[in-house]
This record gives structure tokens, sequence and C-alpha cells, in this order.
RNA sequence: GCCGAUGUAGCUCAGGGGUAGAGCGCAUCCUUGGUAAGGAUGAGGUCACGGGUUCAAUUCCCGUCAUUGGCUCCA
């Protein structure tokens, strides 16, 4: 009997019962086959060996496809697992999936500690084992015998999991020595694994909980070619030159002190320009839309944040209380800017005329983050938000929301951030009580946000359980250099915070009513998004960002008067500029100009101050032609506005 | 907080039980130059900090602090 293959150009072929996604690549061509990982059946993925019982789509899975990608690191994880049995033969095994880059593993080795001086010895095993090119069998069994099997192992953490699942269900998965409790797929077998590396070890919490014993994980990629691998870390290599702790240093931007304390970061002169000049650039913004500015202090009495459930929900974990000398008073830092701006909306009465009011501060807040979580200015304890906290009306919410959506997606626009992405949070909805405020409100709030995105067009995911405690947001995330996520601009709707600290404002109708919140930060925070920026950019920021924009450099010392003097005239047309008066010749200031990546520079000479003129030349593209300094002003300009889009 | 790694000159890093090394940067001098590195000389270090082993520790061991890759958490 035969059945009817249909592959994804729409072509059918047929093939005997039973045939294989690999019998059908052969069919096509050896080469193709020889690349096939494994096979899309009806849109699921399985073995590329697996037969095929009736008519079917099929796609051919290769290391072009990411489900053949991923499955190539599954299958890599269980051939790193065989390779630890056989030098720690007690080894435990947690669960070892592919990941975005690569798999891991978490193992429980006992007493034994790994360090990365074992990844070669383990690698080196890892590629004996892939040559022999062992096939990927699969198994069905029953749950007794799964049980016996792993009970014998004394592997209790596949039992674990065993535990959890339905009989009749569940599939061994056998490579070489090696035998796995794996749902699959793999791919055919170990030769296709051609290049790997061990990448690095941590520690996991069994099932991602801090009660948990914490397992060994074991982070490795692999590949089918060794160029892939030598590319794959060159691009690592390359990702690392554009890390901001990095950039940062070199180009003077901020600092930290072990003498200031962890996670407190210090902008250098340089660093504060450019975060001045980018609040500058949303204060102006902010100012057209409608918001006006506040200023509060830096601590709030405890009670405050009692009235907000903040310190309900985060006290034990924060900076502790300030003590005051005389009274029995307690404040805290601020963690966050949203209590005072409620405090600002109450201090006099409000009529629903006034709505929406919208307050924004640049507002410095401090929390206590776990020490292990820090990281260069993307996590720190001490950050200043661009936030702002809109008041009004419940039949307002979704327009304001939306124009803070269009707000926040102009300033990604203008500094060409395009690679982010939009992400609704939601409740996780198994675990209702992590969070405050009513079912009605959630929903009231929930409803809000998913019609404003509707609404904006927005390409977006839904994130269930990524609220925050007191309502659900609309997060903006997006990548660094080292590939990990970072959540940037937020907008979150909030009928909580309005019933805890009894905002009303007066209706038409003479009755007091509550207004609905919405917290927003287009940056998040500043220390964040310059790090983003900078890694975004590789630390070439656009011309009205960079702290210093032009370079001087005289031929030799015998212009270094003319030079100042040029520099004088662009700083009245608002052009920050430099002289390198050093004794080199101007091939060395050419080079060391492009190497920390200064915008333009300005050879000056003898030709040049007779015709009181400047020879411009652009980083990156070199000489640019002379022209006079008004002239050169002018391009400046002229650059500018049309980075921020404005004539 | 937990698991692993790291900490040597301003920066990047080598070294190793017995006077501490390189490149870059910095300073001084020579050179006065035309679109990506001119030359010479010199200054810089309690080898993160605290204990221990040793005749002797920067090196070996333990602890602390900081940084770092993850895990957990994230208003």
């Amino acid at each position: 009997m035969n059945i009817e293959i249909t592959l994804p150009d729409g072509s059918k072929r047929s093939f005997p019962k039973g045939s294989s996604a690999m019998d059908v690549a052969m069919d096509i061509s050896e080469g193709l086959a020889r690349n096939v990982l494994a096979a899309k059946v009806n849109g699921e993925v399985r073995d590329a060996n697996r037969p095929i019982e009736k008519d079917a789509d099929l796609s051919l899975l290769t290391w072009n496809d990411d489900e053949g990608k991923s499955t190539m690191w599954h299958s890599s994880a269980h051939l790193m697992a065989e390779a630890l049995q056989e030098f720690y033969p007690h080894v435990k095994f947690g669960i070892g999936p592919s990941i975005e880059t690569g798999f891991y593993y978490d193992v429980d080795l006992g007493e034994d500690v790994l360090t990365d001086k074992d990844f070669q010895k383990i690698e080196n095993r890892m590629l004996e084992l892939a040559r022999e090119k062992n096939e990927y069998i699969r198994k069905e069994v029953s749950k007794d015998e799964a049980i016996a099997h792993f009970k014998e192992k004394g592997d209790e953490y596949k039992l674990e999991l065993l535990d959890e699942l339905k009989d009749g269900n569940i599939t061994f998965y056998t490579q070489g020595n090696f035998t796995d409790l794996c749902r699959g797929p793999h791919i055919p077998d170990t030769g296709k694994i051609k290049a790997l590396k061990l990448m690095s070890l941590a520690g996991a919490y069994w099932r991602g909980d801090e009660n948990n014993k914490q397992l060994t994980r074991i982070y490795g990629v692999s590949f089918p070619k060794a160029k892939d691998l030598k590319e794959y870390l060159h691009l690592l290599e390359e990702a690392q030159k554009r890390d901001h702790r990095k950039l940062g240093k070199e180009m003077g931007l901020f600092t930290f002190s072990p003498s200031v304390g962890m996670g407190l970061p210090m902008w250098l002169p340089k660093g504060a320009m450019l975060r001045e000049r980018l609040e500058n650039f949303l204060k102006e913004a902010q100012k057209e839309a409608g918001y006006l500015s506040v200023i509060t202090p830096h601590i709030g009495a405890k009670q405050l944040y009692v009235t907000s459930g903040h310190y309900a929900k985060y006290g034990k974990d924060s900076f502790q209380p300030i003590h005051t000398p005389h009274e029995d008073e307690e404040y805290l830092l601020k963690p966050m800017n949203c209590p005072h701006h409620c405090e600002i909306f109450k201090s006099e009465p409000r009529s629903y005329k006034d709505l929406p009011i919208r307050y924004a501060e640049f507002g410095t807040v401090y929390r206590y983050e776990q020490s292990g979580e820090l990281h260069g200015l993307t996590r720190v304890r001490g950050f200043t938000q661009d936030d702002a906290h809109i008041f009004c009306q419940p039949d307002q919410v979704k327009e304001e929301f939306k124009k803070v959506i269009n707000l926040v997606l102009y300033i990604f626009q203008t500094l060409s951030f395009d690679d982010f992405v939009t992400q609704v949070s939601l409740r996780d909805p198994n675990n209702n009580e992590k969070y405050i405020g009513s079912e009605e409100n959630w929903e009231k709030a929930e409803k809000a946000i998913m019609e404003s995105v509707e609404e904006a067009g927005l390409d977006y995911v839904v994130e269930e359980g990524e609220a925050a405690f007191y309502g659900p947001k609309l997060d903006f995330m997006v990548r660094d250099a080292i590939g990990r996520k970072w959540q940037l601009g937020t907008i979150q709707v909030d009928y909580s915070l309005p019933e805890r600290f009894e905002l009303e404002y007066t209706g038409a109708d003479n009755a007091k009513h509550r207004p609905v919140m919405i917290h927003r930060a287009p940056f998040g925070s500043m220390e964040r998004f310059v790090a983003v920026l900078i890694e975004h950019c590789a630390g070439k920021f656009p011309l009205w960002l960079n702290p210093e924009q032009v370079k001087i450099l005289p031929v030799s010392e015998r212009y270094n008067n003319y030079a100042k003097e040029v520099s004088k005239k662009l700083k009245i047309y608002d052009i920050r500029a430099l002289v390198d008066e050093r004794n080199e010749k101007v091939g060395r200031k050419i080079r060391d100009a492009e190497v920390e990546k200064m915008p333009y520079m300005l050879i000056v000479g003898e030709e040049e101050e007779k015709n009181n003129t400047v020879s411009a030349r652009k980083q990156g593209e070199g000489d640019q032609g002379s022209m006079t300094i008004e002239a050169f002003a002018e391009l400046i300009k002229n650059e500018i506005n049309s980075e921020l889009k404005r004539n």
C-alpha cells in the first residue's frame, strides 16, 4: 500500500506505507539526505527515520531550519550526557534541552566539582562518540518499565519527571551506551555533529525553584561543520567588543567603585553629557505631549509604601528603612516614584476638566537587587527612571495609552531602534495571590491594553505572568550585544493605586469619581537605555548625542592658535569641539580620533589659516574637502536636524 | 542569595615558592609634520584585602571583598 507525501513546494510523491522522511530525502537526492536532521510531518517535528503511516505534508528539516538546529542541539545534549556518564559514572541527570543558541544539561555530580578545565576532555570524548555515528534509537516504553530503569540507575530526577507523565506516552532514546527519558525528536545519528564547544558552567536549581537542590548546568553549542563553530566564536568575539561595560570604560562614560557600593553607577562628564541630551530630547517631546514636570524627594515615609502596597510586596528585599535620630520614624529610599506622584495629585481637589493630568519626573530610585544579578548599567541598584504618571478618566485610558505608544515609537525611531519586541504582560492565571486589586479592575486594565495595542497596529507577543503586581503592562524589549533580553520602555495601566491612595476627582455630575493611572517610561531607565544604546551603535552615537562632535587637528603646533580660534567660533554655533594640541604628526592625530570615534575631524594648517577655512574629515568616511567654518557649521546643523527628523 | 570562574602598572594581559614583565597609554626631550601609529628617555605596582603553611608567599591553602558566566528574583 502506498501513501502520498506532499512536499512544501506542493509537489506530491507516492511512497510505500511506513517509509520514513529519510527515504523521501534519499529519493530526492543523496546530498539532501545527508543534511536532513529531522522532519516536520503534518506540522509535528519528528525523527527523520520514523515511519510515516499515512498521507502527510512533509518538510525535511536541515541546519537551515530553526527546528533542525534545535533538534541537533538537543541531540548534542544527549551526546554530552553520554560522555559525562563515562567520566562520572554516578552522575544523575536533570533536564537537557536545546536553547536559543545551543543546549545545556543539568546534572547532579554528587561530590564531584566540574570546572571549565574539564571541558576539553569532555569535548574530545564527545567528538569521538560523534564520529562513531551512533544512531539515536527511539523506543516506546511502559511507565513501569521506565520507572524500573531509573530506579535501578538511581536517578531520582528522572523518576520525578516520570511521575508526571502518562503511561503509553513515554519514550526512551538510546545512542551508544546512553539511554535517556526523552520525548524527542533527535537527529538520525551522532555523526551529524562535527564541531562543538562547551561554553560555560552554572548552578541551576532543579525545576527552577531555589528551594530545590542546585544542579550543575553545563552549556554547550554544536555545529554540522567546523567552519560554523569558528564563525560563531568569531561572532561572539565581535559582540563582546560592543559590550557597553567595555565601551563605557573606554569612552569614559561611567564608572563603578567598590567604595561607593556595588551596583551604584557614577556618570562621568562625557556620560553625563550624553544622558543630559537624551533627557532634554525626551523632555521636549513630553512638553509637546502635555506633560508637566514635577520633582520629588529621594526618600519617603515608610507609611507611603505601606499604602501603595510596595512595602508588603518588596519591603523585606529592599534597602532597609532609614531611622531618624529622635522620633521613631522610618523612611525608605524610594523604590518607585508613583506614590509621590499620587500625593501630588491629592494635593488639591481635581475636576474632570483637569484630566488627564500628566506628571513627569526623571526620578532616581533605589532597589536592592540581588548581588548576583547586577550587570553593568543594565541592572543596578540606583537608577533614574524617565517616569511619568497619567491620571485620567476611565474613558480616556485607551486614548492616553495610544498616545504613550506613539511617544515611545517616536523615540525609538529617532534613535533607530528597530529590532525591539513589544510584549503585553498579563497576570499569571494560576497565581492570583501575586497581585493586588480586584478581578474586575484587572480585566478592565487588560482589555484597555489589548485594545490600544490592536488599534495602534503593533506586532506583539503576550506573556502571561509578567505583569507588575498592580497591573498589566506593555513592554518594549530589546536585546543587548550578547543576546540577552532587556525591558526598556514600559506602559502600565493601574486601577489599584488610585484606590489605595483614595484619589478622586469631581465629575460633570458633581459626584466623586476615581481616576485611572497610567505609569509609563519610554526609556525605562536612563542607565539601561544608555547601555543598550551603546551596544546598539557600538559606541558610535548619532552626532546630536555624541559627547564630543568635532576634534580640531592642527598640522603642527604652529597652528594651535588658529585651531583654538576655530573651536571658539564653532561654540557660537553650539557645536562641541576640542583641539588636539599634542605634539604629534597629523596622521597620528587622525588615527587616534578615528579610534575614539570622533564624528568629525578638522585638519588645520597653513592653507586653512590663510583662507580662514577648515579641512573636514568624517569618521569612518574620510576626507570631505575644505570649506569655511560657516559652511562646516551648516553641515553639522543639517546632519543633526536630519537625525532628529526636523527642518 | 546560590553554583562556577577571575582579580598582577591607567588599559589589555604574560609570568611564577627567593630583585616584578610586555604592548598600549602617560611624562620629558628631539622632531614641526597634510588625512589611520615619527624617535629617544623616563615615571608608574604592598601582584584585590585578611589570615595560614614555609627559612622565604605575589605564587600553595582558607576566608573576605569586587568583577564575571549562569540560576532564582525584578516595583
